[in-house]
DNA sequence: ATTATAATTAACTAAATAGTTAGTTGGAGA
DNA sequence: TCTCCAACTAACTATTTAGTTAATTATAAT
């Protein structure tokens, strides 16, 4: 019987399920009963430990964030050059949003509505990611191996296209299957990063 | 006073109101009655006119789909290459979506969401975009100036970096100004589809 | 002027919602 | 074994929600 008490356990069952539906129908879409249902826990502990519905969408939202921020900065330690760091910011990226696909649909939503009631610190775990990329661009500019760069476009170029790649699976396996248009279905993580990267390199060379 | 009966006008007010809300808070964001009473309407208008929320809602969508559709179309009566062509739907659809800016949120919302509960004619609308640009990359294929095309990715690509440049505008801001980082605030919308025409094409050469 | 009907309204319902509260239980440490 | 507190529960409240209904107007055609 689950009839042991462990809190740990519990948190992440609610921010495992919150994550899940948070990501499907959006903060507004999804009730706290339902969480609460599906997660087979009892309502007011989402109260008692997250205090409020905003309070665990922040909660799921920065896990997120936090955690894919942390796998590129340790992927990156590892590059030498520019290109080398680009590359493991997409494959990283890519990789995680693949793993994670829960993300993308949260980032597509939070700056779709231009994260309108974003608290704080999530409006620092967005910017984070997008200053890592930065980075590497201007670094890339000093180096002389990246031109004509504006790193904002850029970065929109990379993530959305990914996380709109990701978000869209079954939207893609829909039109391919009742209008036959090519639309990348077998494509793989590794297949969707290596095209991502290739094609971005090629666009910021002189 | 605005006791004239006009049905027309009336419709018009829904959807406008619609639109606008809709855009910023998401299909669950709103309510009825939030529309109405904005709309200066009475709610039942909406349900005579509109049968229910989710109908609304489709037919907000929709035509705005239609809308940018048929201008793109029109607009690219008059090219006469490939390049010509792409260059008209990057313009078309970064002018359509800086001056209706509720089309760049709800479409990051529908394909964020994966188009969950998205209605037939609004799949069509989406679906119909697509094609638009991949017969596009085709004929450019064909005519030898643009090699190794993945439609869906390029489509992506340029609609997501448009889509997500317009719907974060204030959230850019927001980074600017505490973090003084370049996010391209000055940018108007011709400076940002001839950035990323200039990327694509660079993209898809040799 | 009468009629028919399209446009509009206020008041309603039933269900769902976020959040609360007062009380209960399991288990670690004394 | 007792105590105490964190972990947990059931039942509740007040509000908001999508959608309905029956009655009322404005208006265009006869």
């Amino acid at each position: 019987m689950g009839k042991v008490r462990d809190s740990k356990r519990t948190q992440k069952k609610i921010i495992d399920t919150a994550m899940k539906f948070f990501a499907r129908d959006g903060f507004d879409g999804v009730s706290v009963d339902l969480i609460a249902k599906e997660a087979d826990i009892n309502k007011a502990m989402i109260y008692y430990y997250f205090k409020n519905k905003a309070k665990l969408y922040e909660k799921v939202v920065n896990s997120l964030l936090d955690e894919i921020y942390e796998q590129i900065v340790e992927g990156i330690k590892k590059a030498e050059k520019p290109k080398d760091e680009l590359r493991i910011f997409i494959d990283t990226f890519c990789d995680f949003a693949w793993n994670n696909p829960y993300l993308s649909s949260l980032m597509l939503a939070e700056l779709g509505n231009g994260a309108k009631n974003l608290p704080d610190d999530m409006f620092v775990g967005l910017k984070q990611i997008f200053l890592l990329l930065s980075d590497i661009l201007k670094r890339g500019k000093e180096k002389g191996c990246f031109f004509d760069i504006e790193p904002i476009i850029i970065h929109f170029m990379i993530t959305g296209t990914i996380n709109l790649f990701i978000s869209t699976k079954t939207l893609r396996q829909r039109v391919a299957k009742e209008f036959g248009a090519d639309v990348c279905n077998d494509c793989d993580e590794r297949e969707l990063s290596s095209y991502i990267y290739k094609k971005i390199v090629k666009m910021l060379k002189v």
